[in-house]
DNA sequence: CTTGACTCTGGAGTGCGCTCCACGGTGGAT
DNA sequence: ATCCACCGTGGAGCGCACTCCAGAGTCAAG
């Protein structure tokens, strides 16, 4: 019978390790609803608010600006059917740009990998040759001896 | 018998899809070497540069820093094979870091896909609800009637 | 030697995503 | 009624990664 408890910024803040300022942020570039407020003005979050904020972070780990974010949240859209089909191209579009960069992702890994293992071999060879990966990388037109 | 000719800005410029502004600004942090000049003091850059800038750029599109590219290639570090560990080490930590984030751009990817089948249900359902995504990630505590 | 495209440096400006601050109001415990 | 920790707004400031600009110099082609 008991609505659950909604809370203030500071509770909020402390909850989802966002800072009140960027909250409030958030709010003025409507990524959030407009808090309800007390007579008093202080806003006064629903408790779900934590799972919109993990989706926001997630998104933005990966590149995703608020703007773009704002987009996919899509408040100020058109209703029911048309919306949907709104929010499913953009999720379509996203959802490829996503796997794109995991590719690009899984490529770079494999580049520090071969580098990693050039270093270790160089390691390996007991040598004092200078590390591969840095001659590798440093390309001014030096003593070229190879 | 003839070194392959080094190219100037501009070329660069065009070549690695980069502004010149911007490969300035990447000497003047040090992420390249600073470039040979000519006596009228035009920058020229050896050809496999394109190389280095590549690698810049793949490591900035996932969230690296310029200045943690800048410590990745380690300029101004020790020789020899201290210098090799010191690149081993960053190269392992920076390797942690992209799994870690390939293990969450694989959630979000999850959590996009979920988002999107939710919309193909509602839109095949043919009721004229509003797009549940949209009420997943919009709460506020309106007239709730479930 | 002139022309015109290209380049130099230094510094100011931009958009993003916050953060910090001042000044003032709020509200729950005592 | 009084604390005082908490909250509000508006606006300035910041670090990043550039971009833009002025004013001056360079250099290859004709």
């Amino acid at each position: 019978m008991s609505e659950p408890p909604p809370f203030r910024i500071g509770e909020l803040s402390a909850q989802s390790g966002l800072s009140r300022d960027a909250l409030r942020y958030y709010e003025r570039l409507g990524l959030m609803p407009r808090a309800r407020r007390t007579s008093g003005g202080f806003r006064l979050y629903p408790p779900g608010t934590l799972d919109r904020i993990r989706f926001i972070k997630q998104a933005q780990l990966h590149g995703l600006t608020l703007r773009e974010i704002r987009e996919l949240l899509g408040f100020q859209d058109r209703r029911g059917r048309e919306r949907c089909r709104q929010v499913q191209n953009l999720l379509t579009r996203k959802l490829g740009d996503v796997d794109a960069r995991l590719q690009q992702l899984q490529d770079f890994r494999h580049t520090l990998r071969d580098y990693l293992s050039q270093c270790e071999r160089a390691l390996g060879r007991a040598t004092d040759e200078d590390c591969p990966v840095v001659r590798d990388l440093s390309d001014d037109p030096s003593p070229k001896r190879r």
